[in-house]
DNA sequence: AATGAATGAGTGTTCATTCAT
DNA sequence: TATGAATGAACACTCATTCAT
């Protein structure tokens, strides 16, 4: 009867619910991130994000709701701010190097929260899970597309670009993941940079290679990405 | 006072702390695996072992030093299975082959409890979260021994090789991770044979080429390897 | 202070107040029938006869009053629709079997009502769980008067009318109270017919006796009870 | 899997099954009765039994196996007492009479709790009130019995014994029932008294009735049935 | 007069941990 | 050494009631 992604509210005024589920969600993503999702309470929720305890059962059906809302708003972000970022980049590496910046330097702006959605998927139901799981996939079909295009120009050779973008992805993540071990040695835009030398580079051609040499005379150093975000 | 690796026992005889401890974190892996640290109960993980309540605090001091010692013995398998299967392997590129086939096949026989280690090594005191990123560090060093001598065996040219093993760990772990979406496209061994055209490869010299398409003359390809394995 | 069957309301306007209340006793009076007294909460009451929570605030003091006014009504029922359908009927026997025939049916139409009466009335305060005694009372002793004026009539041999009617009464309840058990046996009209074989027709004099079979001959038997009912 | 009467418990000794329930019971009981199954809460049963919280959920799977166990116990006396009450009786009338005045007895023992069965058995699940409602059934037929064997034996004219049964039944949980009103007109021996007077003897026979005469000259009046019990 | 969002004390229930045997 | 009955603090969640609008 009620599909997965439906999330109950006894509220109907649809601009209160947006607004006090933005608080709640707030105070909750920063409490899971820091203490994980089993260990914080309704309770510090509550006072966390200034409302009763009541009040966040009118906005949500239960814990795990809570969780659910968290985990899907890190992966709408991704979803929608990397075409945002997109926007206006035309040639095709570019466009590759510039979503996998966008998508490391989100990663980076929520490191606790994109650890928690390794943490924590599991705990949601297998319906939700699996929501979850299809956000993430919808968010990697955006850079399979921007790795087609560089293969379509002539710019990258032929590869499979399922498993060549899940490899980007998980090296975003990792940003999160092991920035423990990371944060040792590289600061983002290193980071990132060294992650297009791995990762896209060694496939580009003779004439991708010059595409991104002259990209680099107009624009700087793709290592130099953090000053060029940094102008933003 | 007490340091972070320490795990208290009420039980002198060593051997019967090491039959029993074993018997206890079969069980709690399982369970943890399978279900999530939280949601299982000492009860659960006491009935599952055959043993009584309060055996389990004769040989833990609580629930957390099960969890411990739980993701202690997975980081301890890679540290001790990886070097056993390089033994016998000499030419550099082919070890670093193998050290990648042998990490993504133990994860492949664990998948769940290395998932374990993404949901709940924040579930652990820091000073032991630590202890198991060192052990991490550890296994990393393995394979950066392998690309090191790689490199100076002139079969890849030079590059950072922190870097480059930390993708290839996030590579074999992400067989775990996103077994969900990867086991709809590939097996095992294809998934590693891809893995070491994306991520291997790419950055071996004319040299290593050469190494490799030997190697291949005499073992087979490497997207055969799950057939050298299964004659192990 | 204040006397245990008022009942407060905000609301000063008496149609007003008549009005609500009735709409809101009417679904409250189906909930608490339904799933009972504490299960039934003020939202689904409120819900249930359209109005808002603040508004059941307005015309009740609090979730007790609600309880009360609806035992109250139907108690009141009892009272006031056993001597309506009384009227116009002169024979003493006639008018003690009517009045079974009466309170069964009313007992008959509230079903579920009629055993909320004796699930919930230990749920008020005493002074109020008092007042539906006596509204019991009342209501036994409409039937102790036409036990009197059989006996009186010489239609009845002499006897305790109080515990008599008291049984009566609680004939009338089983039907409800039992109706999952007689239910099987009985269909309203045979179960009235044998009640009276049990508790009325023993007592009756050769005269009452010869009464009954006049009436019998004009009207029907009294098995045909739901005959004559459904012609009213 | 589970059946209705089934209620878990976390304690596998069943001598210590036994007593705790018992205890725990005992207290709840007199709680439930007092105060009603939803206002007692498991911290009142837990305090007034003198054992924690926790122990009462080793024993009873939830609240409602508590109320499910208490109701029962209710009818497993009358089932038990009623027969072993009948032990050494052998004429079929003193047997019915014997056995009214037994229901009534236990019904007087246990009157807030014989209140409680009609309060409280639709807080059940509908397979538990289907159980407890087949065991009103099997006492039931223990009356039904005595009743047959009067009819059998000449004593008493025939009639449908169901319906009387029901209806004596009905007059003794009305001891319980109206204890408000009735105890106002009545002690436990005379109300006895003058339910046989208006529930049996009008369906003996000539020889029932002399039966009872020569009975009463050698054991008293029925309606000094107190005094018979006293004497026990 | 009417609304319904907001409150928070109070509920049933869980489970890591203890300890008498 | 081993048991498992016993504990009770802590949790998620409910719902009668209030009150600003």
């Amino acid at each position: 009867m009620k599909s997965p992604e439906h999330v109950a509210s006894a509220v109907s005024d649809p601009k209160l619910v947006g607004e006090r589920r933005g608080a709640i969600l707030d105070a909750a993503v920063r409490l899971f991130a820091e203490h994980g999702y089993y260990v914080t309470t309704i309770q510090q929720i509550a006072k966390a994000s200034g409302v009763s305890i009541g009040l966040i059962y009118q906005y949500f059906g239960d814990k795990e709701d809570i969780l659910f809302l968290s985990l899907k708003r890190v992966l709408d972000r991704y979803e929608t701010e990397i075409p945002a970022r997109l926007e206006g980049v035309s040639h095709p590496v570019d466009r590759l190097c510039t979503a996998v910046w966008a998508y490391c330097s989100i990663v980076d702006e929520l490191r606790q929260v994109a650890v928690l959605t390794y943490r924590s998927t599991r705990s949601l139901r297998a319906d939700r899970r699996s929501l979850i799981q299809q956000a993430e996939l919808r968010t990697n079909r955006l850079l399979e597309r921007c790795v087609r295009d560089c293969i379509d120009g002539g710019h990258m050779r032929e590869l499979d670009e399922f498993m060549l973008v899940y490899q980007l992805v998980m090296f975003c993540h990792a940003w999160a993941l092991k920035n423990w071990a990371l944060r040792e040695r590289f600061d983002l835009a290193r980071y990132v940079s060294g992650g297009v030398a791995l990762l896209v580079e060694p496939f580009l051609t003779a004439r991708g290679r010059a595409a991104v040499a002259a990209l680099r005379k107009r624009t700087g150093d793709f290592s130099d990405m953090g000053a060029r975000e940094a102008q933003r």
